[in-house]
RNA sequence: GGGCGAGUGGCGGAAUUGGUAUACGCGGCAGACUUAAAAUCUGCUUCCUUUACCGGAUUAUGGGUUCGAGUCCCAUCUCGCCCACCA
């Protein structure tokens, strides 16, 4: 008597795959394709996490699914490599980043097969490959041609004890992470994208996307349009100074009663009077340096007058000119006009240093009054000519007078910024750019690509603040036409490089193009991609490259993935995330070499609840699953199987269910299916007919198994499919109910099922329903034949 | 503060357009096999009452719509996530 031995099976069919690269897809086959992908990992030193495998199972699961049924299925692999781990590492012990991170993907590659997945090896990138990041320079300069990617002085973090730019995960507290010294903002030139180029498509074509309406609502709000009105306020005593504000409510233009700038914004010098100069200067010094945690935490309103007023352009009336750091300056234009009758914000300003509140709307009958400030709609008073009107149409109205007057026009303005994508550090992609005597920035000639990191051997860095490549005089001296330039240092922020690779891998080996314009769209866009992260930044920064290359006439079309699955964590028994610093992270390849194998461990996976939610790991639970896979191998191998076939319909059931749940991704109740489907075969016998479908149905989720048992049966894997004639039962339950209070379950033979007429006389014949219904009146009968269900409604 | 989502047994969770609540799994209990244990197999397992049958209650709480509500509507409570002074 044999075993049920997953190691040994598995082993024997990884080796069968590898040899015979069962997984590798073939370019332009005229079969329908299908292109799944993951979001592809960063190959971290701990190696693969059970988070990983969820995320890859549930790829892997549709992948093998498609491909049985006869579509030619692309399902490539990749590394994230660029970023800060390696080059924090680097920095430590000096050993380069390229070395380790070949480290780490050659134990990520053998770990990815030793779960089986269905991977097309042939296709595999990594972004810090001089193969891959020559084109990631290229894409850089396409944008840069259409002037999408430029530079601009902008404030960034720096830390005065290190010497260098901080991006703002490594700001804690207003703290370097690293040494702990206070932060402080200084303005640098930077490289931006220019996504706000697109912001209005990116927006309008959020609906429809077949993604999660979570990430969906992120999005919208990441991108936050508002549609309002730009007004310019004369400054008093000072004829040629104007003062530009924002404003989403231009219809209580007469209610503002003071203005307010951002302490960033250039204009205020100009206006200050010498009364005021020397508090005004301090309070913007402060506030510029404080960190954004600082001017979140104190909501408390700050604020200082600059001693100017300006000319309210609605009534003429003079309204003193603020500073105050609630206003941002990256925002609408940094000055705001102040309506305190109707904005929280200005109420609690107006309040605390005591400025006019003049009400304009007034709030409908209707409406809660518990604010201390209305900020609805309502009939304007206190306005002129517009006063008794709705507030809604004077916001139309008072803005085609401000453009009739010169004085003002609508505008629509975004929350979302540009994209900054320079990174003062090593480990990255060079940006292509080289500087001449002048400063003048030049692309590097598309022939000179790729500018190539190179090899050094202190990775922290300069004094300057530009990262360690600044070091290299071979790397920063470069001559272009002739000319002897300097390179730029800063590389670009790693989602630069995973942004394109979708449609690398489409064409990975390409060394004259990024990709080959047909075989991109003969795969693109990504049918199924899944991922657990990054719900506004990748997948708003890919939306964002797709677009630009669709114009450029690189993509034939405008939306990189059809149908985003953004799968939930993995957690610890406790609930409490998995990390490093806790240890109570779950290592996969643990869990395959203590027994249980990778067809345990991806099926649990699945099992574990609905793919979207966070989950928590239970190592009593994977022994369930452990259990179920050897069931199926029992009755496959350990079992004699039967000559009657008395389970068609259920098989046809099971069918049918796993088959609609793998396609709605409920990968949960799938498994739970084909649970009950072997324990009914364990009660009745199984059949081969039993098994093959058992094999076939199983094959998404434990690949290895299910081809063993395909092979001993001598059936091929074709998805199978359902009959509705099996559909049918015998006989049926037929559910009666008095009141909506269940009182009887019925069998019926199921050719009474559709006929209403007999299932109520069936329901009223019976004995202990007539004797319910013995002193009753009857008002009405319900009968629904589709759920073989009688109501009978008594008084 | 704003937005979105969720509350179902001891636990993870199922219930596709309103129609048999608690599928499947874990845990627990009992039995079979075994000298014994593990493994495996079989059965029971929402709660209350009951030896059992019968009966009653139950999808966070309170109301509503309906012949019928876990599912729809309103209010309240709790939890989670995201954004957070965006004018």
């Amino acid at each position: 008597m044999s075993h049920y031995e997953p190691l040994k099976i598995e082993q024997k069919w990884q080796k069968r795959w590898e040899e015979t690269q069962a997984f590798a897809c073939k370019d332009l086959a005229k079969q329908p394709k299908m292109y799944l992908a993951e979001m592809f990992p960063y190959p971290s030193s701990i190696g693969l996490h059970v988070g990983h495998v969820r995320n890859f199972s549930i790829v892997d699961c549709l992948a093998r699914f498609y491909a049985q049924n006869g579509m030619n299925v692309m399902r490539p692999f990749g590394y994230d490599t660029f970023g800060l781990p390696a080059e924090n590492y680097a920095i430590k012990t000096g050993i380069a980043p390229q070395a380790v991170t070949k480290t780490n993907i050659d134990n990520f590659r053998k770990q990815a097969k030793r779960l089986g997945f269905a991977i097309d090896w042939s296709r595999e990138i990594n972004t810090s490959d001089p193969e891959y990041y020559k084109w990631t320079q290229w894409c850089f300069l396409q944008l840069y041609k259409k002037g999408l990617a430029y530079q601009a002085e902008s404030f960034q973090w720096w830390c005065p004890e290190d010497k260098t730019v901080l991006a703002n995960e490594q700001v804690e507290n207003g703290h370097c992470w690293r040494c702990g010294a206070e932060v402080e903002k200084k303005k640098m030139k930077q490289w931006f994208f220019k996504i706000t180029a697109y912001a209005d498509e990116l927006l309008d074509e959020i609906d429809a996307l077949d993604w999660p309406e979570k990430i969906k609502t992120m999005q919208k709000n990441w991108i936050g349009r508002s549609e309002g009105a730009e007004i310019d306020f004369a400054v008093a005593d000072q004829k040629d100074t104007k003062i530009r504000v924002f404003t989403t409510r231009p219809d209580t233009l007469f209610g503002a009663t003071f203005m307010v700038l951002a302490p960033e914004n250039t204009i205020i010098p100009k206006l200050v009077n010498d009364d005021a100069r020397e508090a005004v200067q301090a309070y913007c010094e402060t506030a510029i340096k404080k960190s954004e945690i600082e001017r979140q935490e104190n909501k408390e309103k700050t604020g200082v007058f600059t001693g100017a007023y300006a000319i309210n352009p609605a009534n003429g009336a003079k309204i003193p000119i603020w500073v105050a750091d609630y206003v941002l300056s990256g925002y609408g234009t940094g000055a705001v006009m102040a309506v305190p009758a109707h904005d929280q914000r200005d109420h609690d300003f107006a309040e605390k240093f005591d400025l006019p509140i003049v009400k304009v709307i007034e709030k409908p009958e209707t409406a809660k009054d518990d604010a201390l400030c209305y900020d609805g709609e309502g009939t304007i008073i206190n306005s002129a000519d517009f006063n008794g009107q709705d507030s809604a149409d004077v916001r139309e109205a008072i803005v085609a007078w401000l453009e009739q007057q010169g004085l003002g026009n609508k505008k629509v303005t975004y929350r979302m910024r540009d994209w900054l994508i320079s990174r003062q550090r090593y480990w990255g992609c060079p940006i292509p750019i080289a500087y001449d005597k002048n400063g003048k920035a030049h692309a590097i000639p598309e022939d000179q690509l790729p500018v190539t990191l190179p090899k050094i051997d202190d990775y922290k860095p300069d004094e300057s603040g530009r990262s360690a490549l600044a070091k290299s005089k071979e790397f920063t001296k470069v001559i272009i036409d002739g000319e002897e330039m300097t390179r730029e240092t800063d590389t670009l922020d790693g989602y630069a490089c995973s942004s394109w690779y979708l449609w690398r891998y489409t064409d990975p080996h390409n060394k004259k193009a990024a990709w080959d314009k047909k075989k991109v769209n003969y795969w693109a866009p990504t049918d199924i991609y899944c991922g657990g992260d990054h719900a506004v930044a990748h997948l708003l920064y890919v939306r964002f490259w797709c677009k630009f290359f669709a114009d450029e006439g690189y993509l034939d079309f405008r939306e990189p993935i059809k149908k985003l699955l953004y799968n939930g964590y993995i957690n610890a028994s406790d609930g409490k995330k998995m990390s490093k610093s806790k240890g109570n992270g779950i290592d996969p390849l643990d869990v395959i070499d203590q027994g249980y194998g990778a067809d345990t461990l991806r099926t649990y996976e699945l099992f574990i609840g609905p793919y979207n939610l966070d989950a928590s790991w239970s190592t009593e639970a994977i022994g369930g699953v452990y259990r179920f896979l050897n069931r199926c191998w029992t009755l496959c191998f350990d079992k004699k199987t039967v000559k009657a076939d008395a389970n068609i319909s259920v098989r046809h059931k099971t069918i049918k269910k796993v088959t609609d749940d793998i396609r709605r991704a409920n990968f949960n109740t799938a498994v739970a299916s084909l649970m009950e489907y072997v324990n009914q075969l364990f009660k009745t016998g199984a059949n081969r007919e039993d098994l093959i479908i058992l094999a076939k149905l199983l094959k998404p989720f434990a690949p290895h198994l299910a081809c063993e048992m395909l092979e001993t049966l001598q059936a091929d894997d074709t998805w199978p499919q359902f009959d509705e004639t099996y559909l049918q039962e015998e006989t049926v339950e037929l559910v009666v109910q008095i009141n909506g209070k269940l009182r009887a379950r019925i069998a019926v033979a199921s050719e009474h099922a559709n006929d209403a007429a007999s299932l109520e006389k069936i329901a009223k014949d019976d004995a202990k329903i007539k004797s319910m219904l013995a002193d009753k009146t009857i008002v009405k009968t319900i009968v629904v034949t589709k759920n073989h269900l009688v109501n009978i409604v008594v008084k």
